[in-house]
DNA sequence: TCTATAGTTAAGTATAAAATGAAGTGTTAA
DNA sequence: TTAACACTTCATTTTATACTTAACTATAGA
């Protein structure tokens, strides 16, 4: 068994390959040529690790014309990557937060499939406030009110909810060490605020920008200010 | 970002490492010779990793006299490991299931600090049949019954659920890739049954052997049968 | 106080695996 | 139909780091 773990954990375990999956993390698929720039490699060498993870199921590959996609095979390796990011240590990842160069990517980005950071933290913090979800022990549900509020934001709750995946969870935030909603909820408000253009995702990473709109908006929905 | 995951993958990426939070996920404290022959390398080779561990807090270290005993620093390390066993390739995970040598680690072991494998598995399903406990999106909770259940079994619930800590939820097990009962509750449950001698821990790895008293009482209380 | 045991530290070596270079295949588009 | 692009394969080189050898400290027990 422990020869079985070791050949997961030593996949994980090379920097390059690290960068991979930690780019991945937001769900969306990467070319082969994008995955070399944000590892800071070569084409042969991104290929090679590319090739290792895929043959260890932990990605998939589509191709379309001369590109090749990748992503993850499956939740549970986006859950395995964000387990072990909240292994920080704890004076490091204070360094992080105040540290202002990369602030974009620490107020606002995604994780998995759904807002995470400084955004989603707040959010989900409004959400609870306004008692639009309430909180049991690790889950969230919806109120009355909160079942208005997303009918009016064209969210289907029903379809959710047939899922078989969990409808609304805290997950904890590797840079904010708070709370952020997860779950099929968490995502389909994502989606939403996407398509209201409230923010977009950016080219190379996983940092997500809030349109004027979406200032406005989440000022007036939520009283968070960006 | 990246470097600082690196820095952890990296880190729980080498075998023998590896060996040694696959060995401490029973929630024990191991000296460092023990862990030694656990990965069978040399003491010297053992400190060094050992080191390397402490000094990124996954591990922490107490002195018994001229022992040292290691263990996970916070229940996230144990998560990350558990959630990294869930990424093993199905093919090769029924290889295991189907391979009668480990049969004893197989059907009955411990995950951090609660009872998992097939008995883990078995009992938390027959808790649900009974109806003592039940099942929320992704949490557990007692029934009438259930409290009646577990105070009959001298388990305070009312201390448990003072703690910071998740009461009840369902841990996807890697072995038998079905839920066990995890959280406070779990590790209480645990307890009582290691203190009531149903159970007893081996001394080398997460294997539990049942005793014919645990047997006996398994069979009564939840139609298990091993 | 002497011996065995538990664990550490430091310097040197060995080796596995990552990176590179060169030469390919297949795809798009001018 | 040619050139540029996206990616792969394989042989070779490089390098990081795990491990070894050897000498050490600290504790326990006799």
């Amino acid at each position: 068994m422990e020869k079985e773990i070791g050949y997961i954990t030593s996949l994980i375990g090379d920097p390059v390959r690290t960068n991979i999956l930690w780019t991945l993390l937001d769900n969306k698929a990467y070319t082969a040529t994008e995955l070399a720039i944000s590892a800071d490699t070569s084409p042969q060498n991104i290929s090679m690790h590319l090739n290792k993870l895929v043959k260890a199921d932990l990605l998939v590959v589509e191709s379309q014309g001369r590109h090749k996609y990748y992503r993850f095979s499956k939740p549970e390796v986006a859950y395995a990557i964000e387990a072990i990011g909240n292994l920080l240590p704890t004076e490091k990842h204070k360094k992080i937060v105040t540290n202002i160069d990369n602030s974009s990517i620490k107020y606002c980005r995604t994780c998995y499939d759904h807002l995470a950071g400084r955004i989603g933290v707040l959010i989900t913090e409004a959400l609870l406030k306004q008692k639009i979800i309430v909180e049991n022990t690790n889950t969230y549900s919806l109120t009355k009110k909160g079942n208005i509020f997303f009918s009016e934001l064209d969210v289907n709750i029903d379809d959710l909810k047939k899922h078989r995946r969990i409808f609304a969870k805290p997950c904890l935030d590797w840079s904010e060490r708070k709370h952020h909603l997860a779950g099929s909820l968490g995502a389909a408000l994502l989606d939403k605020m996407l398509l209201l253009d409230y923010i977009r995702r950016t080219k190379k990473s996983r940092a997500i920008v809030i349109t004027s709109k979406g200032q406005k908006h989440l000022y007036e929905k939520f009283k968070v200010s960006v």
